[in-house]
RNA sequence: AGGAGUGUAGCUCAGUUGGUAGAGCAUCGGUCUCCAAAACCGAGGGUCGUGGGUUCGAGUCCCUCCACUCCUG
C-alpha cells in the first residue's frame, strides 16, 4: 500500500517543470504504473508554449486542493518548486499581469542595458539587484514599466496565501548528498533510456522560443547539442547528469534554509524501508 | 631499441626576457516575492612528476631517473 492510499490522499504536483506535457519524461513525471497507484493532479496539464508562473501555478493548485478537500481526501503537494510552494502558501506581490509587449522587449535587449533603464526607473530596485542577475533586473523593470509603481512598491503586500485556511503537514526531504548525486546521475541516463531523445525531438520541431521555460528545463540544451550534431550522445549525457547535480545541490539550499525551521527536515536516504520514519515525522508536527 | 613530445588544483589547460603560481569546469557554502529545472553571489584547494645542478632567486635554464603519448624500426 502506498502512502497516498495509507492517508487517502491525492497527489498534487509541485513542480515547474512537470506541468509542460511536452517534457513527460525529461521532468521525470510519474510514470503510468505510479499513476495507477493514487490519484495525480496537474502534471503535463500545460502546454510548453504557455509559460507558467508561480501565481498561475498557485491559483491552479489553490483550486485542486479545494477539490480534493470537497471530496473529503487529503492533498499531497509534491514537488521541488519552492518559490511554487512558498506562493501557494503565503502569497506574493499582487502585481498585475505584465503587458505583453513590454515583457517582450525587456526580454530581448541585454542586461547591461536593462539594468542601465533599471537606474534610471526604479533606482532602489537596480541598487538592490546585481546587473549581472538578468531574472531579477528584467522583472523590476518589467514591473516599472508595465504597471507604473517599483517592484518594492508591490512587494509590500502578499496577496493570495493559503497557510492559514488549512493544516499543513510538511517534510523537507534532505538525504545525504552523495546518495542524492547517485541518484541525479542513474536517473538521467534512466530518461535516455525510456525515451528522452525521441522527447526532445518533438519538442525541438515545435521551434518555440528558447526563452520559454520548457526550453529552459535540465537536459533540453544538452540533448539538443546532440541531436543538432554539436555533442556525442556520451557528452550529452555527462552534461545532462552534471546539471542535474548542480540543480539538486540549489534545491538542497532552498529547503534546507527558506521554508520555516518549524518544518521537519528528514536527513536520510530516503529508501523504502525507510518510509516509515518520514511519515512518523510527518505526524510528529501535527 | 632509436627519435620526438608531454608531465602545473579533482579535470582541461595558462604561466611573458628566471623573481616562491592563475583560469574555466568540478567540489563546497550562500542568495532567492510571478518563465525558479530560472538568475545570481562567495569560498577552499597545488611541496609546479622525481632527484640533483646553475643562480641572490627556477614552474621557467642544465643533467638523472620515472610515467604517459606519438613516430621510426
Amino acid at each position: 500500500m502506498t502512502l497516498a492510499q495509507q492517508i487517502h490522499g491525492v497527489i498534487v504536483n509541485a513542480d515547474s517543470a512537470q506541468i509542460y506535457r511536452d517534457l513527460k519524461i525529461l521532468s521525470a513525471s510519474p510514470s503510468e504504473t505510479e499513476l495507477a497507484r493514487a490519484e495525480h493532479r496537474l502534471y503535463g496539464v500545460r502546454d510548453g508554449a504557455l509559460p507558467c508562473s508561480a501565481a498561475d501555478w498557485a491559483a491552479m493548485a489553490q483550486q485542486e486542493i479545494a477539490e480534493v478537500h470537497a471530496r473529503g481526501r487529503t492533498p499531497i503537494l509534491v514537488g521541488g518548486t519552492g518559490l511554487y510552494l512558498r506562493t501557494l502558501l503565503d502569497g506574493i506581490a499582487p502585481v498585475p499581469a505584465i503587458d505583453p509587449d513590454v515583457r517582450a522587449r525587456v526580454r530581448e535587449a541585454d542586461v547591461a542595458d536593462n539594468y542601465l533603464k533599471l537606474r534610471t526607473f526604479d533606482p532602489a530596485a537596480a541598487a538592490r539587484i546585481t546587473p549581472a542577475d538578468a531574472a531579477r533586473v528584467n522583472r523590476a523593470l518589467e514591473v516599472i514599466l508595465s504597471s507604473g509603481r517599483t517592484i518594492g512598491e508591490w512587494q509590500e503586500q502578499r496577496e493570495g496565501g493559503i497557510a492559514d485556511s488549512v493544516e499543513l503537514r510538511p517534510l523537507v526531504l534532505l538525504p545525504p548528498r552523495k546518495w542524492l548525486y547517485a541518484r541525479c546521475d542513474d536517473r538521467f541516463a534512466r530518461m535516455i533510456d525510456e525515451g528522452a531523445v525521441t522527447e526532445i525531438e518533438a519538442l525541438l520541431a515545435r521551434k518555440l522560443n528558447p526563452n520559454l521555460p520548457v526550453m529552459r528545463a535540465i537536459g533540453v540544451r544538452e540533448l539538443s547539442a546532440y541531436l543538432l550534431g554539436n555533442a556525442t550522445l556520451d557528452e550529452a549525457v555527462a552534461a545532462g547528469r552534471q546539471a542535474t547535480r548542480r540543480y539538486a545541490k540549489r534545491q538542497y539550499t532552498w529547503f534546507a534554509h527558506q521554508p520555516p525551521p518549524s518544518w521537519p527536515r528528514f536527513k536520510e536516504a530516503l529508501d523504502v524501508d525507510r518510509l516509515g520514519e518520514a511519515l512518523a515525522l510527518v505526524q510528529a508536527n501535527s
